[in-house]
Order: structure tokens, then C-alpha cells, then sequence
DNA sequence: GAGTTTGAAACT
DNA sequence: CAGTTTCAAACTC
């Protein structure tokens, strides 16, 4: 059995995929045919929260489950922009802080919730859908919009028609940014010279609301950019967004030595796959033995 | 805590 | 693309 397509791993990372064949009734062989090179900062889909991920790491192949799988390694299962039966459920469309974030939910207070791995199938559909409308749907709204811009704004910009854009209902006042040309709000008073924006300033509850320096309370649904650790949403997992980041960074590093000893691509590809699989094992040893569980 | 307001996302 | 509906979060009382 060979089968080419796309592995969706998370809404913001597709990888290639050859399907080499099935190993038993519940899991598939498949060998990546890319190496990851623009890794989004929610590193989580890698590294096993979109798909299980046994503790065994082959390292150039993965054992993933057959339904996660063949749902999506055939592109025309669910072509881009597809339409879904019925409704959406809530917890699948962008209404979803989680979902919206490229996140399982997790300790959500949601009814009904199909933003989990019992719903995979039902998920990627919804995602494709998602991306279909908008390819831009799970990207970060907030950025700087091109190379040498100092100054991030956001990506869209808003629409805010009441707020005067000094509330936190405007996703630009959230981010504690300007709104910029790109706004499409009426009676804006959020710029660099506004007396209201600059009163706000000086109040003393400016940073505590939301400031620069609480910035990680912003919203994970504007913002999916930056983690959900806030309030009463921390991570169950030690999958925590500095284990994200330094396994990004462990990544990378290995790709620019790579590139330093003029390696192949091939060669390139298979020690960034090793140093992944180096962090995949001591993320899992961390996470069982957090849970005081002995890996096989 | 309940009700209202707001604006993004989804829908038509 | 524009208007409307739905939704969850922000806000007010």
C-alpha cells in the first residue's frame, strides 16, 4: 500500500505524508516526506496533544492512529471548503476560544464539546472548513504586517463601531496596540495623539487590566499566537510553553548546524528528526514522570 | 450572578 | 460584498 496526501497535524501545519502501510487494525505507518521548516510556535501538534504519539518514537516514521490518519492523508475525503453536514458544533468553529487557538479543549465548561480527540474526524472537517473560508483563520491576528515594521497591528483590523476602540471589545485595544489604516472603526479614539486613549494611560489600573505587562491574559481566541495560560485554564500537561518554545529552539538550532556543515537535505531532515525525537522522549519522560507513570 | 452590550465569526 | 444572525466575552448593575 502506498497513499500520498497531506497529514493535517494542527490547522496551521500540514506535512506530506507517504503511507507506507498498515502495521495492525489501530495504527498506520507513514513516513514524513517534508521536514518542517516555518514551525508554527504551537509546537503542541507536534509534539502529541493533535495526535497520538506513541512513547516509542520511530525516527523517521511515526505510528499514528488509522482514523486520525486515513481521514486526512486523502485530500479529496475533505477537499477545502467542503461543506460539513448540518451545523457546525459550537465548539468547532471560531465562537471557540480553544478550537480558534488550534487547542483540544480541555476542563472547558462547553456542552456538547467536539473539540477532542473522540471527534478527530468530525474536527479536521471542521478545520478544513474553516481554513476554507479563511486561510488566514488560525494565523495570529497581531504582527507586524511587513518586513521592518517595528510596530505589531493587527492583522485584519477591527471593526468597532461604539467602543471608541479604548475596550477591550476591540481586539486592537486588547493587544494594547493602535488601531492602524487597515481599521474599519467609527469614532476611533485609539491612537498615538488621543487625549481618551492617553487619559486611560495614565490610570492606575491600566497595566493590571491588560497592559503590556499582563499581556498573557489576552484572549487565546484573538490571539492564538500566545499560550492559554491564563485564569483557570493552566495546562493539565508539562507540554508548557516554555517546553514549546525550547523544543522550537532545539529545532532549530539543529537545522542551522545542519546548514553549517553543508549537510544534505536528506541528512538536514533526518538530525532535525532526531532532534525531535530527542524532545518527544524527554517531554514524555517529564510528563510520566510527572503523573508517576513508568514509560515502556 | 444576572442582564446588557459589544464586535468577531458565521451565515445568507 | 453587504446585511443579518449567532456567539462568547466584556461590561454594568
Amino acid at each position: 500500500m502506498t497513499c500520498f496526501g497531506d497529514l493535517l497535524l494542527s490547522p496551521r501545519l500540514t506535512v506530506p505524508v507517504r503511507v507506507l502501510h498498515v502495521t495492525d487494525s489501530t495504527t498506520v505507518r507513514a513516513e514524513l516526506l517534508e521536514v518542517v521548516e516555518d514551525v508554527p510556535k504551537p509546537m503542541t501538534a507536534l509534539v502529541g496533544r493533535f495526535l497520538p504519539v506513541p512513547a516509542k518514537l520511530n525516527l523517521i516514521t511515526q505510528q499514528l492512529d488509522k482514523g486520525a490518519l486515513s481521514s486526512v492523508v486523502n485530500g479529496s475525503a475533505f477537499p477545502l471548503g467542503s461543506t460539513l453536514p448540518g451545523p457546525p458544533k459550537i465548539t468547532l468553529a471560531g465562537y471557540c476560544d480553544c478550537f480558534a487557538s488550534g487547542d483540544f479543549c480541555n476542563n472547558c465548561n462547553c456542552n456538547n464539546c467536539c473539540n477532542n480527540l473522540q471527534h478527530e474526524i468530525e474536527r479536521f472537517k471542521a478545520i478544513k472548513a474553516c481554513l476554507g473560508r479563511n486561510p488566514e483563520a488560525f494565523q495570529p491576528k497581531i504582527g507586524t504586517s511587513q518586513l521592518g515594521d517595528v510596530k505589531p497591528r493587527h492583522s485584519k483590523g477591527c471593526s468597532c463601531r461604539r467602543s471608541g476602540c479604548l475596550k477591550n471589545y476591540c481586539e486592537c485595544y486588547e493587544a494594547k496596540i493602535m488601531c492602524s489604516s487597515i481599521c474599519k472603526c467609527i469614532g476611533c479614539k485609539n491612537y498615538e495623539e488621543s487625549p481618551e486613549r492617553k487619559t486611560l494611560m495614565s490610570t492606575p489600573n491600566y497595566v493590571q487590566s491588560g497592559g503590556l505587562e499582563g499581556s498573557h491574559h489576552l484572549s487565546p481566541t484573538k490571539f492564538p499566537g500566545l499560550p492559554k495560560f491564563s485564569k483557570d485554564r493552566r495546562p493539565s500537561s508539562c507540554i508548557s510553553w516554555e517546553v514549546v518554545e525550547a523544543t522550537c529552539a532545539c529545532l532549530l538550532a539543529q537545522g542551522e548546524e545542519a546548514e553549517k556543515e553543508h549537510c544534505s537535505k536528506g541528512l538536514a531532515e533526518q538530525m532535525i528528526l532526531e532532534e525531535f525525537g530527542r524532545c518527544l522522549s524527554q517531554i514524555l519522560h517529564i510528563e510520566f514522570k510527572s503523573k508517576g507513570l513508568k514509560m515502556e
